[in-house]
DNA sequence: CAATACCTTACGGAAATCCGTATTTAAAGA
DNA sequence: TCTTTAAATACGGATTTCCGTAAGGTATTG
């Protein structure tokens, strides 16, 4: 089993949560942190003194406060994670259950497991752990279809990007001038247009006011 | 210091570490469920049995799954709390920091403490174990603002009505036919409309997308 | 390579909003 | 009762969104 583990999440509460976890499957050294720059300079530090991590255990978002950080996300940490050490197994530990997320950190980054934080998340975690241990990957049940072509229902983060826009007051015109000054595509105010239109009739929303709603509901944006 | 305490949060992980940091504080008779329903049957068979539990602490969302249940939220789980055992103690453990909600939580279930899920919050939690111990109630430093005097920032029912209503999809002119149906003054399109543009001012919104959005950033619908 | 399907973009008219101004109504005070 | 003040309503024009149609571009497939 694995023997040099590192928990980078932000709540105390969940970090007891996971450490209890690893206790009882006879981990023992174990560090946590609560920031990603801490979970950086650990990473280093141990890779310098020849007793590098073996496994990363890290949520995908930690809340901002008074200490300013050069990693704000998961993804930032995963991202320099890599770079410093490569070989390192990592295991995202999220409440984010989006298909899309999962996917594009499997393939960006290569990821060994993804765990939602979830009813069953200690056994999942578990499991997760004992898998990675052997070289395998694992996936949640909940986003097992990540790895699954895509299936229509899914919104991509370009449509979430244009919903949380509307939410910050922007115009339909403003974010077209927005998206064509960051070169992203499609930018027409037809299109954007269009793309709302056609998530109003996935989610069954009236108008654009009821568009955002919903997904501040769902948690979306 | 408590004896029997009852934990109700869906979440796994979270289910560990409330509980690791109970039995750092000796308290050992300590019972966790993760559906609503089923800490209300524990609670009512506790109390049948002449050993009611002294504590509860409980999330506020939980996830809906397969299990088909009664009581969907903690709030639910609250109320149905005090009805069986009113002298229960209760403690909230929520990511929810919205001063609104924590506000009417103790107007209306008078509930002793309230934790928020924080970067400290197993501290937090520590210590307001103890403060509701010695009937003393405990609120988070993120939510103590909840017992203040309401700022003259707060807003009439009216205006979160009408706000809701755009919430839900609703025309300005609908909300005014609904309300002229209800025989609620003001109702004409006029009156809405300056009513929505004046919250919109105070709370610095662009538009009305982005007046929903604030509200309910805030908690207010 | 042609047929097709899909996506982006463009355009125009209708509907809804935003916003200023003016008028009416209701409440409050002298 | 008469003024004064504030709120509710009415109205019009500018802006924005909504929605259908159509043209152009690109990738896929047989």
């Amino acid at each position: 089993m694995f023997k040099k583990v590192l928990i980078a999440e932000d709540f105390d509460i969940v970090n007891k949560g996971v450490v209890t976890t690893l206790k009882e499957l006879n981990i023992t050294n174990i560090t946590t942190v609560k920031y990603c720059d801490d979970a950086e300079l650990r990473l280093k530090k141990a890779l310098h003194d020849a007793e590098p991590f073996e496994l990363l255990i890290t949520d995908l978002s930690f809340n901002a406060d008074h200490r300013n950080q050069k990693y704000v996300s998961g993804e930032d940490l995963i991202a320099i994670a890599k770079v410093i050490q490569p070989t390192l197994k990592i295991i995202v530990f999220s409440v984010d259950d989006r298909l899309q997320k999962v996917r594009s950190l499997i393939q960006t980054y290569n990821i060994n497991g993804y765990v939602c934080k979830d009813r069953y998340d200690a056994k999942e975690l578990t499991k997760a752990i004992e898998e990675v241990y052997q070289n395998k990957a694992y996936l949640s049940t909940k986003v097992k279809l990540a790895l699954e072509p895509k299936s229509n229902l899914e919104i991509d983060d370009y449509d979430i990007d244009l919903v949380k826009f509307l939410s910050k007051g922007l115009l339909q015109s403003e974010i077209s001038e927005y998206l064509k000054k960051q070169k992203i595509y499609p930018n027409s105010l037809s299109s954007i247009e269009k793309h709302l239109n056609i998530l109003k009739i996935q989610f069954k929303a009236k108008n654009a006011i009821h568009l955002v709603s919903i997904f501040k509901d769902l948690g979306l944006i």
